[in-house]
DNA sequence: ATGACGATTTACT
DNA sequence: GTAAATCGTCATA
């Protein structure tokens, strides 16, 4: 049997949920009972108010970022660049709006779906290779089907989403650096919030 | 009402 | 390496 992540694993800093987080499991039913899941191996943590790559940076609060004010353990799902959603675990307590956001996945269960998903549209013009199915943020709300009708749910007790902690503690060596897509952040670009499994092949970016 | 901009991905030169 | 795709959101007016 496997172990959820429960509101209190959730109430950690952001940082170090990140850390956590690698080597746990990302698991999402289909409307139609399917299951879906993959290993999560790369994270970044956003610190929230005073962090300037952070949507609630300087305590913005919109429509968008709602769900960062939510208790740790609800889902900020957004939608970015006019095509992409990504995901986020809320971290800390109510009104603390720090969030990490799961950047890749090891697909585990489902991969025939996922694969399915990732090429709806059908205008695709080079293979989905497996590890292009969840190897970005972008990519893995797409493969898991995760949207903004998803956007506030609590992992704690969704029925739909949640987070599965590994079964075995295995030997994972863990790499960081600073974030992706944040140039606009001034000093906060460069700081080291990512992380990731060194040497996974679903790690986000070109090797 | 308008305009600028994404916590990205994909394809092309 | 460079650039297009594509549109919801938010700040400004």
């Amino acid at each position: 049997m496997s172990v959820r992540w429960s509101r209190r694993d959730f109430s950690a800093g952001s940082a170090e949920i990140a850390k956590r987080l690698i080597g746990s499991t990302l698991v999402r039913i289909l409307d139609d009972g399917e299951r879906l899941s993959g290993m999560i191996v790369e994270t970044e943590a956003y610190l929230g108010v005073e962090d300037a790559a952070a949507h609630s940076f300087g305590g913005r609060r919109t429509a968008r970022n709602e769900a960062m004010y939510a208790v740790g353990g609800t889902a900020y799902v957004y939608f970015t660049y006019g095509m992409h959603h990504c995901v986020n675990v809320v971290c800390g307590g109510i009104d603390e709006p720090v969030a990490v956001l799961i950047r890749a996945l090891e697909p585990m269960e489902g991969m025939e779906r996922m694969t399915a998903l990732r090429n709806a549209g059908g205008r695709r013009k080079t293979p989905m290779r497996h590890r292009d199915l969840c190897s970005g943020p972008g990519k893995l709300c797409q493969a898991l089907a995760i949207d903004r009708g998803l956007n506030g749910v609590d992992l704690v007790s969704s029925d739909v989403l949640w987070i599965e902690k590994p079964a075995t503690r295995r030997k994972v060596r863990l790499a960081n650096g600073p974030r992706i897509g944040v140039a606009y952040a001034g000093e906060w670009a460069g700081r080291p919030y990512r992380w990731w499994m060194e040497g996974n092949a679903n790690v986000s970016g070109r090797r």
